[in-house]
RNA sequence: GGCGGGUUGGCCGAGUGGUCGAAGGCGGCUGUCUUGAAAACAGCUAGACGGGAAACCGUCUCGGGGGUUCGAAUCCCUCACCCGCCGCCA
């Protein structure tokens, strides 16, 4: 969530925002919210003046009401009149005091309503561009492999080595959930693994989230009240099922008060993905380059705002030496502001170079989200100063998402006869295994 | 699912109708002392919003929401969560 302050002192800055994430929406009306907050303050000034008399006036009835006790019975009666009179004022406010209140509500709920609908603004350091096809190329890293045999893609070679079963999959849970078996589970267990014992060297905290979460925690990542469709929603809990680790963990200091000295904070989490991935038939359907559920080790972070900018390169730069580790070709991107997605202030995606599939499959994606999470989270932090408090910067990427990875592994790894190298890190993971072989029935 | 006890500031913990945004302690900050530090002593130390050039002033907030009252941390209702005991169960 954007500051209130922020957006009336930067209002063209947030409309072109608005206008450059596609959020453009009959929700988002800032002149409507420029207008919301004049009479949000005014109705507070007036509401606060009322309520000021009528405290006054409450104060006086104490003393008094201690002298209807006394004996003196003229006494008593000149006190009661007092109060009475008192009591009198003091109810003729409540129709004023009613009234500005009730406009002060209705103001604030409906700025509210609408900045949980306004996006992030981007970081300055952010590219101009439309779409996806307008996000610059960082860096490349590696080659893509040559074959001298047509490469199968991924779903080929997961049928054809039994490690994957999308039939049956379907038949058990829909289109879009699939079986991985024997050493295509076995991989993907030595991967999530590997990728947990990395980043604990490398100072993550590991964690395993809830996978059902609440309302207030999807709000506060941001998913919600935008993303509702993208969701799996248990309604007799009024629970929905994460998206991402990212959605719990980010929770997870929620209304809480952090200190200076605590950040950075670093987390890995393991865990389900669910996405219904609404809208996106047609695309990506065979294999499992975009699945209902999947798995993913997520890392995130808590920085303080002036650091928050590094961490994102640092955080990058691991979710990279996962990749370079296991051999594989890549390449990040930095996605520019109308591909930029809504919680985010700056993005950098990794894709993988598929070459059985021909494409580059993203498979991290790496963002600063400044403090608007923070915001809508209500995280913050005691500056070490002793100032006011701060929101936290959060941050977050992938390392990385299961299925693309498995998919790019397979099809980067695959041999003539229809085997699959394993690379080399994860061999000890699986009891020294150097090869996935066709498994028979 | 049933019954009982809880939820107070960064943390702990007093507070059962008015002078309470809240005692006391811890932690933190500042000062005195010290070559420096510790200790001791003194002072300061919640947030949001609004008004104001500022000093400062006002409103709201004691888990969330609603109610009673001139006035609520305190009384009533309701929801959420936590801790017990019972039931069910991986």
């Amino acid at each position: 969530m954007l500051d209130t302050k922020f957006i009336l002192s930067n209002l063209e800055f947030v409309r072109q925002t608005v206008a450059d994430k596609g959020a453009a929406h009959a929700r988002i009306d800032l002149d409507k919210f420029v207008r919301l907050d004049e009479s949000r303050r005014k109705a507070q000034t007036e509401n606060d003046r009322f309520a000021a008399e009528k405290n006054k006036l409450s104060k006086q009835i104490g003393p008094l009401m201690g002298k209807l006790k006394g004996s003196d019975e003229a006494a008593r009666a000149a006190a009661q009149k007092e109060i009475d009179a008192l009591k009198a004022q003091s109810a003729a406010l409540d129709d004023q005091i009613q009234q500005q209140a009730f406009e002060f509500a209705k103001a604030e709920t409906e700025l509210d309503q609408m900045r949980a609908w306004i996006p992030n603004v981007p970081h300055e350091s952010v590219p101009p561009g439309k779409s996806a096809a307008d996000n610059p190329v960082v860096r490349t890293w590696g080659e893509p492999c040559r074959f001298e045999f047509k490469p199968k893609f991924q779903y080929e070679l997961g049928e054809d080595l039994g490690i994957l079963d999308c039939a049956r999959g379907a038949k058990v849970a829909g289109s879009g959930f699939y079986f991985l078996c024997g050493d295509g589970a076995r991989l993907e267990r030595a991967l999530i693994a590997w990728f947990l014992d990395e980043h604990r060297k490398n100072g993550y905290l590991e964690v395993i989230p809830p996978y059902f979460v609440n309302e207030k925690t999807l709000f506060g990542s941001g998913q919600l009240p935008k993303f509702l469709d993208q969701m799996y929603y248990a309604g007799e809990d009024k629970l929905f099922a994460i998206p991402t680790a990212e959605v719990p963990v980010t929770a997870f200091y929620r209304d809480e008060m952090l200190g200076e000295s605590d950040l950075p904070k670093k987390f890995c989490a393991s865990s389900a993905c669910f996405r219904r991935e609404a809208g996106a038939a047609g695309a990506d359907t065979r294999g499992i380059l975009r699945v209902h559920q999947f798995n993913k080790v997520e890392m995130l972070k808590y920085t303080t705002p002036e650091t928050s900018y590094a961490e994102l390169e640092s955080l990058t730069a691991d979710a990279e030496a996962l990749i370079q580790k296991l051999g594989l070709h890549y390449r990040v991107i930095t996605l520019c502001r109308g591909d930029l997605g809504f919680s985010a202030a700056k993005t950098y995606d990794i894709e993988l170079w598929a070459p059985g599939t021909g494409k580059w499959l993203e498979v991290s994606s790496c963002s600063n989200f400044g403090d608007y999470q923070a915001r809508r989270s209500n995280l913050r932090y005691k500056t070490a100063g002793g100032g006011k408090p701060q929101f936290v910067h959060t941050l977050n990427g992938s390392g990385l998402a299961l299925p693309r990875l498995q998919a790019a592994i397979w099809e980067t790894y695959q041999q003539k006869d229809g085997s699959v190298i394993v690379p080399e890190v994860l061999r000890s993971y699986l009891g020294g295994q150097e090869r996935i072989e066709a498994r028979k029935a």
